[in-house]
DNA sequence: ATTAATGCAAAGCTTTTGCATCTTC
DNA sequence: GAAGATGCAAAAGCTTTGCATTAAT
């Protein structure tokens, strides 16, 4: 993962990938749209079944390596929600993800709630928060609610 | 996984498998004690390869039963590191601490730092921060000092 | 005695890789 | 044309599971 800037469009998305020496083909537009119509966190078996739809006869070993690819240059990153397939989204600003003990859902949170943190991470201990690397445990409101 | 205290001590993980309706076998005292010795996040292998020193016969699956056993009881968890398997770690190593990904190096946080973050979960999303499983990655000023 | 825990082996799933072919530049 | 991208299939890697046996309560 590079310390680059988010993306904020497929076109910039394409450019990245064209000035890291890769190609721009259909596919790789293909998924870059599916990824920014949708902010969810998506496996590779969901993308694929998303690019498959309009383009049939893609592989999934095509989704892994566009999706390699893509982390590479730093327009996705993926994590890993408890048990099973990691789940790939676009990079935006430096975020954190609320993630449910209960039902994993992971909600992404506002840059806004990290920005103490951070700060007083670094002004008091000289401690650089990675920001992408970043899962707030705790309970979803819609949990919370069924549980009570 | 539960939202339990942390443990302080291989008795007291042992009494809540206890608790839990399970046994107590040498295979969950040692991997408890491999787990104590070293806040280390390690994975299954790693894990297997400690107990096998002293145990040799115990098998892999032994050791991701009872890792999962130790999660679902709020002994242990795991995490994602990038590729590759999961690694697993005591609970109480991941208290309201700043923990560099170059070092493993874990500096306890003044609960100043996160007071923004969980009041902001809770007004924006509903969310309810697990104040007792909390750590925050990223790099420690030594590490950055020595990478500049 | 009950019932959980374990070892072993096999299965399951996710992800990666080799290679021939096709595409982008 | 050269280098990268893709499809297909096979391999690899991590984790889970079935079942007979052993051990903890």
């Amino acid at each position: 993962m590079e310390p680059t800037e988010p993306t904020h469009s497929v076109d910039e998305a394409l450019e990245r990938i064209r000035a890291a020496g890769g190609r721009v083909t259909p596919t790789k537009r293909l998924l870059l749209e599916i990824l920014s119509s949708d902010p969810t966190h998506r496996t590779t078996d969901e993308l694929a079944a998303s690019v498959q739809t309009l383009s049939p006869d893609v592989a999934a070993s095509t989704i892994y390596r566009i999706l390699e690819e893509l982390e590479r240059v730093g327009v996705v990153e993926h994590s890993h929600a408890g048990k099973g397939p990691a789940t790939y989204h676009l990079r935006s600003a430096a975020h954190g993800h609320l993630v449910c003990q209960v039902c994993a859902e992971m909600t992404e949170a506002d840059p806004l709630l990290f920005d103490q943190l951070v700060a007083l991470a670094r002004e008091r201990y000289g401690f650089t928060v990675d920001p992408h690397h970043f899962a707030v445990l705790g309970e979803c409101a819609r949990c919370r609610s069924v549980e009570a």
